[in-house]
DNA sequence: TATAGACTTAGAATAATTCTAGGTCTAACC
DNA sequence: GGTTAGACCTAGAATTATTCTAAGTCTATA
């Protein structure tokens, strides 16, 4: 099986993609857009901040939080809850849901364990599905 | 349909339960053990804080947590992640899944929806599953 | 090119949780 | 019944992830 490769993505593709979404692209946002969005993959708030400071740009924390909380509003981004204390930013968009490595703390995406809406019970009324967040906890199991 | 009651949980019981757990039933503990298990539940650590403290006894914050914690290594509790920066305790173990309303914050019990063991990719090779969690997300939706 | 509003920043502030160090309790044994 | 090792509890400090604040900078548009 071939690893697949992910091209750099140019600033032109990168300023469509955020305008397209709504978001004025400023150069700190491109910077981020630019390590978040070259291969699908998690970060951490952490990581997005190491990886766009280890290379040139100099792109404060807050600017970090901020634009990913924007990332997420404009429906670039999707967060994944898996322990208190650390949210996971995750890009792949495609309905699916995740693997959780609780001795690594790696979380792998799977395909969607797709729940039908007719298997959950009546919502209260009032309310309208949002999202189905499946998380499946895994352990090295020891030899 | 009648509200079903839940009578006061006498020492004896709430002993016998943490000894079953292999925990040793101190005075804090048993404080803790009343608020939680008079009737299936969900807490924050501050919920716990006050209504233990609440009523008379005088726990400290770093008991709660160290004690909230081992009743979750021993089983006695349930962990549920929805936000971060916010850990809710279950009481209720049986194999279930829940709503959560992310406009009032309010988490909700449902049967387990019931995901099987087949319906999912296999597990990376050397890790086991531990448990699959189902938090099915909604919003009040707009009139 | 003036300007309003959006954006960014350093650093302070906050919230939830964990750690530390010392005191207290307890259960098992002499 | 007293000793004692280890488990337990505590106040308060420390830590971690995140948000807030206030002031400066940029930018799109008039």
């Amino acid at each position: 099986m071939d690893t697949p490769e992910y091209p750099a993505i140019d600033r032109e593709a990168l300023t469509r993609r955020l305008r397209t979404h709504g978001v004025t692209p400023t150069s700190q946002r491109l910077d981020i857009a630019r390590e978040l969005f070259e291969k699908p993959a998690h970060f951490s708030a952490e990581d997005v901040y190491e990886r766009v400071n280890g290379v040139e740009a100099a792109v404060s924390k807050a600017t970090i939080y901020n634009t990913l909380g924007l990332f997420v509003a404009k429906g670039l981004l999707r967060q994944v809850f898996v322990e208190p204390g650390k949210v996971i930013y995750d890009t792949n968009l495609d309905d699916h849901d995740h693997f959780y490595d609780e001795d690594s703390g790696t979380l792998i995406d799977i395909g969607s364990v797709g729940i039908a809406a007719a298997a959950l019970p009546p919502l209260p009324s009032g309310t309208a599905l949002d999202r189905v967040d499946v998380i499946v906890r895994i352990r090295r199991s020891q030899p």
